[in-house]
DNA sequence: TAGTAAACATACCGGTATGTATAGTAACAG
DNA sequence: CTGTTACTATACATACCGGTATGTTTACTA
């Protein structure tokens, strides 16, 4: 009977719409630039109605940080599963999910990263979820590393996440053309031992 | 007769203490959450003293953007220049210059990327010195890179920025252990070929 | 057809945001 | 000793913030 009674059920239309309202003013704007009353007017909903589904703002934007990773992680898995390949082929091809979502997903850089610069404070519940984030890439990317034979794979995972991240930042804030294609280009490098 | 005709005098010192206030309060806690009340009681100043230096809360963040580029600058011209040697040494150095800064003044990350998460707005003044101290280092990195007689200085020094930001990413969000060295060292790879 | 869930409309709360106004004080320079 | 600079103190204007209250409508369904 806890306040997250609901998790398991469907979403209402409502709180569908709510939740995409916010996610993408969130993203856009910045989070504390956006208020829940325009999240409200935005979705076409009242403000009970928001607060019925979501018990508090900051709740609310766990809930895009959540969204937001759950589209990054099926489209990541996604790309990387459709082209197949060796360990060492698929780590590379994280870098061809990250060229293409950034061009369509990421105009204004990492939206977990912006998140975390706007909510410093470690008890946030979405920054936990920031946290529980950039915790999976890393490992995701050691698993690869691992079943690519790689002699310290979390080593080279954190090598990878530093590619990613910079690529992430440097494209958004235009220090480099291609930049998803450079550190692709950088990360094969450190993986040609692999082979 | 402008509202910057003081440009070029000194300081006066409860503009100094605003700023330093600032600066400290717009990098820990992010520049929204923080108001001008709470910055002059910070600074032991009125409200009055403040707008009277600084205008607007928009200008003072942009000097607050300003005062860090300039710190960060002398900081890395003076570590570069202090530990010499070829083109390609001092390229590498500026990752050594990073790796003490984020020690010492960079738990939350770059304060650049994190202003710009937090004003997507291209015209505001703030972002635009952010703008301008990213196409800065960029530059820095390229002249570093002629010297050395790099092939295409532009791309080395966009490689080379995509792993300076990656390091401070991965440092700040604790997704990799001495980022900025495992930075500097996939760096050594790229310019290797300069030797 | 009665009951229930999901949503509506509207108005309000205390608090805080940026920015301004009025009036006064301390130190110093001509 | 007069004027200027740099500040203090306090109060105000206006707008918006997150969050809540009361009551109504709509649509499905048992």
């Amino acid at each position: 009977m806890g306040r997250t009674s609901k998790v398991g059920r469907s979403r209402t239309p409502a709180a569908d719409r709510i939740l995409r309202a916010a996610s993408e003013m969130f993203y856009r704007e910045g989070i504390r630039a956006v208020g829940v009353d325009a999240i409200a007017a935005e979705a076409d909903v009242t403000k009970k109605t928001l607060y019925e589904k979501y018990g508090s703002k900051d709740r609310l934007v766990a809930a895009y940080v959540r969204a937001r990773d759950e589209r990054w992680r099926s489209w990541l898995l996604g790309v990387v599963e459709r082209r197949g390949g060796t360990a060492r082929e698929r780590l590379l091809s994280t870098f061809d999910a990250l060229a293409e979502w950034m061009e369509r997903e990421n105009p204004r850089g990492c939206g977990f990263v912006n998140a975390a610069a706007e909510l410093p404070h470690a008890d946030h519940p979405a920054r936990v979820v920031v946290m529980e984030q950039k915790a999976w890439m890393r490992g995701y990317l050691a698993e690869l590393a691992a079943e690519g034979g790689a002699e310290n794979p979390e080593d080279l995972a954190e090598r990878l996440v530093i590619l990613h991240e910079g690529a992430t930042v440097a494209f958004s804030l235009g220090m480099a053309e291609d930049a998803a294609q450079k550190a692709r280009q950088i990360a094969a490098l450190l993986v040609a031992d692999l082979q």
